[in-house]
RNA sequence: GGCGGGGUAGCUCAGCCGGUGAGAGCGCAGGAUUCAUAACCCUGAGGUCGCGGGUUCGAUUCCCGCCCCCGCUACCA
């Protein structure tokens, strides 16, 4: 049931700007898998990390007038900090950057020369030597001078460069057998119908080096050739595996990246085509997610809406940022994000749903069970019907952990939040406990112990809330994981005085 | 242009292979209640189901045309 090891990865960050709140979001979603499966009793492997090398960063460096190391640096130390600020429970942060990574990539690209899959050829285009970059020559502009240039406004040149070039041509029908056997690999499904497409209008050769910067890793035995993103940045999957030794690092494959969409087609079509020339497992699923709008615009420096998580956080908390993005936006669709939003969602929720709830059920059970948890006493069908409801939750979980869709397991939650609160309002323990006290404390046993099992399952969207929601339920350190799914706190546990789960908050102004 | 997906209550969306009065959550308005974080519970809100045709006893659900939106259509990650 459990025993399946999970090996899940985000994209690596490019880190030539600041963290931004889509990084946010495939970290948090991520992260939700990643402690899904822990708390599911598997052994996980979670990597996450940053995207170090290249033309971009080179050229942010020298703006910044640093060293394209120094550069990377702290910019990554950003990434870095804004996983640990958002309880990310990485297992590594990975920076291409790192000695072993430059190892891992070129024993990828050896593996891939092996089989006779790269070969020297010419890169040509659009280049502009002030931007150190080639352009598409829909992206140019001839002008009434006579001159091209690219968007940047800088001249363009027809330029011819030597670069190793990756043999994807040949993979074509290997990628579409790949799709046909295995639909899952990539998700949603409508996302591999466009894959498929696009490999079934025929595969170029990839251009996979360059000698126009040197900041990359060394392509081996070739002098003056840095590795050109793919195989670099992909390649940081396979790193933690140590494949190259044969020894001492995580198993491979991993069984699932998840990515944005917008980098959909390297990692369905160019990374199992790289696994596939390398002779290596292909990952399980690559899953790509949606954007998070800013009231249903993109993100951007030109329309000032960039906003940093930190500021998420530091004006909402934490768990009202994450119980957001995880619950309001189906995971693989684009979603929109608001201050009201988070805000709305937070107080509907995590406030009134659910902390109320905590706070009207142990309430009543310090101040009438004597602070203690009461026992469940024969049961009515009311109480079966609920219990029922409370088994099939975590199942319910595992099928959406399962479908990758974090937003379809906190619906089932609040659902069965939403029946523990009518439940009680039924029920009524405060009115019966005038003339039947035994019954009113098994009512109450009851919806603390289907508190119990919510809790147990937030512990992966919302871990401080769900440890406090625990704790005051008194369940013990050691039952907080899905194998105790089923076992109650015993009768008679000391419970403590509620506070507050989750306080209401107030719109920023 | 090609391929694919959409246009359903103020908002976000459910609505298998056509059929009793078109749904949920949020928001809003009433009500009830007081165990509880003015929370929970109940009720309502009267939506051309994008537009126009067609098939059918009957279509939001099938077919055709049109309008609009979105994704993919290779070297920025």
């Amino acid at each position: 049931m459990t025993g399946e090891p999970f090996f899940v990865t985000t994209a690596i960050s490019y880190p030539n700007g600041r963290p931004h709140i889509g990084h946010a979001y495939e970290a948090i979603a991520t992260d939700w898998l990643a402690r899904f499966a822990r708390l599911d009793g598997r052994a996980v492997f979670f990597l996450t990390g940053t995207d170090e090398h290249g033309l971009k960063i080179a050229q942010a460096a020298r703006a910044r007038g640093l060293s394209p190391r120094a550069f990377v640096d702290e910019m990554s130390s950003l990434f870095r900090k804004m996983a640990e600020d958002l309880r990310i429970s990485f297992d590594r942060f990975i920076r291409t950057t790192d000695p072993d990574h430059r190892v891992c990539a070129q024993a990828l690209w050896q593996r891939m020369a092996a089989n006779g899959d790269l070969y020297l050829g010419r890169y040509e285009g659009w280049y502009s030597v002030r931007d150190e970059a080639f352009w598409d020559e829909a992206d140019t502009t001839l002008d009434a001078d006579g001159v091209r240039r690219a968007p940047t406004g800088t001249e363009v040149t027809w330029t011819v460069e030597e670069s190793w070039f990756f043999r994807l041509s040949r993979y074509q029908e290997r990628l579409l057998d790949l799709y046909d056997r295995h639909p899952e690999f990539v998700q949603p499904a409508f996302r591999l119908n466009e894959m498929r497409a696009f490999v079934e209008r025929g595969l170029k050769d990839l251009s996979v080096s360059r000698t126009s910067f040197d900041w990359g890793i060394p392509v081996p035995g070739a002098p003056g050739h840095v590795m050109y993103v793919w195989v670099d940045a992909l390649a940081n999957y396979l790193t933690p595996t140590r494949f190259w030794t044969g020894e001492g690092g995580w198993p491979w494959p991993a069984q699932l990246h998840v990515i944005g969409k917008d980098v959909m087609r390297f990692h369905a079509v160019y990374w199992p085509a790289f696994l596939m020339s390398a002779g290596l497992p292909l990952p399980r699923r690559v899953f790509g997610h949606g954007f998070i709008l800013n009231r249903g615009e993109k993100m951007s420096k030109s329309a000032g809406n960039v906003v940093e998580p930190s500021e998420l956080v530091q004006a909402f908390g934490l768990d009202a940022v994450r119980h957001f993005l995880l619950r309001a936006i189906p995971f693989g669709q684009d979603g929109e994000w608001s201050p009201e939003a988070i805000a709305a969602r937070a107080n509907a929720e995590l406030a009134n749903d659910l902390g109320n709830l905590a706070q009207r059920v142990l309430s009543m059970i310090v101040r009438t069970c004597g602070g203690r948890m009461p026992s469940a006493r024969p049961a009515t069908p009311e109480d079966e019907a609920l219990a029922a409801r409370a088994r099939a939750l975590l199942p319910a979980c595992r099928s959406a952990h399962e479908a990758v869709r974090p937003d379809l397991a906190l619906e089932a939650i609040w659902d069965m939040v939403a029946a523990t609160n009518l439940y009680l309002t039924r029920q009524a323990p405060w009115t019966v406990r005038r003339t039947d006290p035994a019954r009113a404390e098994a009512i109450l046993w009851r919806a603390a112990d289907a508190l119990r099992r919510v809790g147990l399952l937030l512990q992966a969207s919302i871990p401080d809330t769900a440890a406090r929601l625990l704790d005051q339920l008194a369940v013990p350190a050691g039952a907080r994981g899905f194998a105790g799914f089923d076992t109650p706190v015993p009768t008679g546990t000391p419970v403590p005085e509620p506070r507050p789960l989750f306080p209401r908050l107030e719109l920023p102004a």
